[in-house]
DNA sequence: TTGTATGCGTTATCAG
DNA sequence: CTGATAACGCATACAA
């Protein structure tokens, strides 16, 4: 019942085109009738049907975003930031869960697309071959954020953080505090870039000092309080000789391995330095103060909406890799040695 | 480009019709037709246009979803509930973010109206008035989580948790412990529920156990980190007489307090007990463990969703408050007295 | 500068 | 059981 474009044209005494007009200013309408069209318009508190101009005009104003959980810290900061660009450009953000499975993922892709979506915003778990597929048959353009595409580089626009790198660099900052037996704890294997680029970057760095470390100091677990917890608990059982230094895959499972460093009596940072990755709010509540590297997810979420804009606007049409810079930052659990 | 229901229909011989009715089977197709139909319509991978169906079927299985803010822990969980319950009944959910600011919320409202949502979940700051007024014109229903309407009760459906028995019990619970000087230290006077509402049950429960405390015993700080150490530094210098327990507005504000009182070497909870609410996932990984009030924000969203779609669907008219149980989690920052 | 007519992709009404 | 055809609410090419 709600008022439509007819009844103002009828009500002004103008034709619907005029009214088009003055909502879009697409054409030059005489002062005296767009005044007129306004006061019946605000009158009636009249508003577009925005359904009946996205099939006309095939633009929703919509990005849909895809992420594998939609409580996690991660990606609410992700979102917040996708947002905060998004609404202030008038798109309204359709946020779906994935669970990080393919199946769902798949889905996904379909339902957004039979919603005429505009552009969609994918942090995945490992962006295959099929998912790759999938996103260059839809008539809508997707930038990776978070991960990127795991079987070829610059298919698909991505926005995210140098995982090799980063872990590269811990290894690298630990050792310049005097650490050489430096264990890994980090996510799953078949998340690729949290899980395998992470590993990569430190098995890198171990490899450029020239430092080998036995296959028990690398463990490969949940991204969760309990995965680090559980991990730690095996690196501990499986070494006689344990590492001075954790590096790992997240806060979560950093806080889990110190959790259980702590309940063994063994001391962070004084027996055992561990090492974050993210730098979520907690790092500074928790204590000793959570040393981590900074992954800023909020830019990182407005830089990849920004990009996601220029596809949908046509201004840019070739993919590539745009890395947010990470930053170590030390608190209170990584000791200097020596 | 995407192919249309015409497509099919001239591939397959079939008028529109026949292809509308096998695809929503809304009437009955001999099974020939049906069949051949199918076949047209998965070689072509074609599903039907969302936008063009709802703009007739007055209907586009969208929930908008408005909170405060997005990459908040606690509209995290509820919107997990949420969209747990509206993807399987094949909703899609738009998550907005309102700031908590009136003028965005009544922006957000018009917006999704714009788009013809069926239905909003509405979290809020202050659901006064003119919100009230706002939503009762729109043509979509809404139901409040997380927040009561603060004009009259059972004019928006409501599904939230009792806040002021919550406090209450909290009170409770202390004395019953063997606690007389208890603090507050809440939410902001202008969020009704999670403000002033947990303020009235920590007064009402002081009223019945004939308590008085002094003025300075009451603090109303920003849900945050830093709200709590702040306001913690407040109760603590201006008051000669120390609490012996305080409560709190969030799990936030309780590890603001604890970090605090730390660090004037105050021990929590030998010398002072500290009690959060929400119970959000860091509540155990601090230390000591926090105790806090655990709200269900997860079960919150999934009822509240449930309750919305019973109104999408007509099957309920009538406002009424749903409350969901709150529960008190002792843990390690609360001390036994006497 | 303004109005008319057509179409966007579906569903729904009404005959047959 | 099947098929024209009229909406749905708006934008736009084409006329005037």
């Amino acid at each position: 019942m709600a008022v439509t474009i007819a009844d103002i044209a009828k009500e002004a005494g103008v034709s619907i085109s005029t009214v088009s007009r003055v909502i879009n200013n697409t054409k030059p309408v005489s002062p005296e009738l767009k005044e007129r069209v306004y006061r019946i318009i605000e009158k009636n508190h009249f508003t577009p049907n925005a359904l009946a101009q996205g099939l006309i005009t095939k633009k929703t104003n919509i990005v849909g975003v895809i992420v594998p959980d939609i409580s996690n810290a991660v990606f609410g900061a992700l979102t917040k930031g996708i947002n905060s660009v998004c609404s202030s450009k008038g798109y309204t953000i359709m946020v779906c869960e994935s669970g990080g499975e393919l199946e769902r993922e798949m889905n996904l892709l379909n339902i957004l697309e039979d919603r005429q979506i505009d552009g969609v915003l994918f942090a995945g778990v490992d962006v295959n071959q099929e998912l790759v597929n999938a996103m260059q048959k839809k008539d809508y353009p997707v930038v990776l954020v978070t991960q990127e595409c795991s079987v070829k580089e610059n298919i698909i626009d991505t926005v995210t953080h140098d995982n090799v790198q980063a872990l590269y660099d811990v290894v690298m900052f630990l050792h310049e505090n005097g650490h050489e037996r430096i264990a890994y704890l980090g996510g799953p294997e078949y998340d690729f870039s949290s899980g395998q680029k992470r590993l990569k970057g430190y098995k890198k760095a171990l490899s450029e000092l020239k430092i080998s470390v036995p296959y028990s100091y690398i463990e490969q677990v949940q991204f969760s309080f309990q995965g680090g917890y559980e991990g730690m608990k095996r690196i501990y059982e499986e070494n006689s000789i344990l590492p001075t230094a954790v590096v790992t895959g997240s806060d979560l499972i950093a806080i889990g391995a110190v959790q259980f460093l702590n309940g063994q009596g063994i001391g962070v940072p004084e027996e055992i330095s561990v090492i974050g990755f993210d730098d979520l709010d907690f790092a500074t509540y928790f204590r000793p103060e959570l040393s981590t590297v900074r992954i800023p997810y909020f830019e990182e979420g407005e830089i990849a909406a920004k990009e996601l804009l220029k596809y949908m606007t046509g201004s840019k049409t070739k993919a590539a890799t745009h890395y947010v810079p990470h930053k170590i930052i030390r608190r209170g659990t990584v000791k200097v040695l020596k």
